[in-house]
DNA sequence: CTTCCCTGTGTGACTTTGTCACAGACACTG
DNA sequence: CAGTGTCTGTGACAAAGTCACACAGGGAAG
């Protein structure tokens, strides 16, 4: 099966999978999304266990005037999600998954999920492990959230989404709903980095021009 | 055994347990805390997966100049800790325990957790359940903490913690800590609720004198 | 009882963040 | 090139956080 050839060549972790794992991943059913497609509602029933492997997918909080903030991704690097406190516990979504990203994924059923649990010793590893980050995520995320100027946040989600680069190509309204805060905000931060020579802005674009100052800025 | 035995009075869930999961409670450690003792601190290692019997824990997150918030608490109703999370990624700590009451738990050496979550399916479902209810409390701590007004969040903080009686004992850097904002905030939201004729305030004190209109707050 | 001291509360002035309303700039389309 | 969205800038104001300090109440010690 090509299929799970191409789960276990990028997860490292399932890569060495067991038998009852191996039997469960090859009855997963693999599907494709385009970019920008929800994948789940706040509120919704949770049916499967999703593990990605190509494209990202981002989780959401959302609030009635519209304002948002991404709580967390699930990403290709082995990371995978967890619907996992829904299927256990039985809730509806608290939150929203969106695709960033063609998406390609593997959905398990609510039943298989259960019996990896059970009878995978890899498996259950795997999915605890991610569960595991994710929890420690959100309890950053709170922190984050409650003791830290936004200047910090700011500068601190430019230099970790432009990586290696020295261009990010996001909107201001984009920016805002990433750290949970409103556009007006974004905008008058980033003009005074750009009065002091760290950024210069354009239209859907931020051009890097002293990325060492930001990090200072990011750990003052 | 009779601490056993309390165990599975206190834990309907462990009630009817399983043979293995009988065999590694029967190796659990009772400990005995006395109220306002630190469990954990943050950035330790965690070595034990805890299960409270007796009184209740808190976890909180604390900022260098000193403001703290509560992110959640572990209480002796059936629900136990996650501990979790470092336990399995083998993290330290990113948050602090304190005793609130005189505590009573049992802890649960690492090796014998992870034997836990391989041999039985009670203590399995019992740790993936409370795992889950954590992730759900963050995840909407997170959008309470980035959206919600504080005049809101004092007055569920207020009812939630009255219960059925009319007054709280509890100062305002107390309330402060517990909603991770400052006691100037707490002091004067709670004026204005006094002025409004919905409290009466006195030293470490809170009288409820319209529960009606302090519960409309907190939804609007 | 008085004084001292500690904790808890009240307040004003100021900064930062969030909200609202609207203007202007830019890019794409027809 | 005009029309129409989206994106950005700005001013005015409200809410929340910070800082500094005054004052009140309630023990404890003398």
């Amino acid at each position: 099966m090509n299929e799970q050839q191409q789960l276990f060549e990028r997860f490292p972790l399932l890569a060495d999978l067991d038998a009852p794992g191996q039997a469960i991943i090859s009855r997963a059913k693999k599907v494709q999304l385009p970019a920008n497609q929800i994948v789940f509602h706040q509120g919704d029933q949770c049916g499967h266990y999703i593990i990605v492997v190509e494209g990202t997918v981002k989780v959401l909080g959302r609030n009635e005037s519209g304002r948002e903030i991404v709580l967390y991704r699930i990403e290709q690097q082995g990371s995978c999600v967890l619907t996992t406190s829904c299927l256990l516990a039985g809730d509806l979504y608290p939150a929203e998954g969106i695709t960033e990203t063609k998406v390609t994924a593997f959905l398990i059923p609510q039943h298989d999920f259960q019996q990896a649990l059970t009878e995978s010793e890899t498996l259950r590893r795997f999915i605890f492990d991610s569960y595991g980050e994710r929890l420690a995520r959100m309890i950053s995320l709170v922190q984050e959230i409650a003791f830290e100027r936004i200047e910090k946040r700011l500068a601190r989600y430019l230099l970790e989404h432009v990586g290696a680069g020295f261009v990010l190509l996001r909107s201001h309204q984009e920016i805002a709903d990433e750290l949970g805060t409103a556009r007006e905000v974004v905008s008058r931060q980033l003009k005074t980095f750009e009065q002091k020579d760290w950024l210069a802005l354009g239209r859907n674009q931020v051009m890097f021009l002293n990325k060492t100052a930001l990090d200072t800025c990011s750990k003052g």
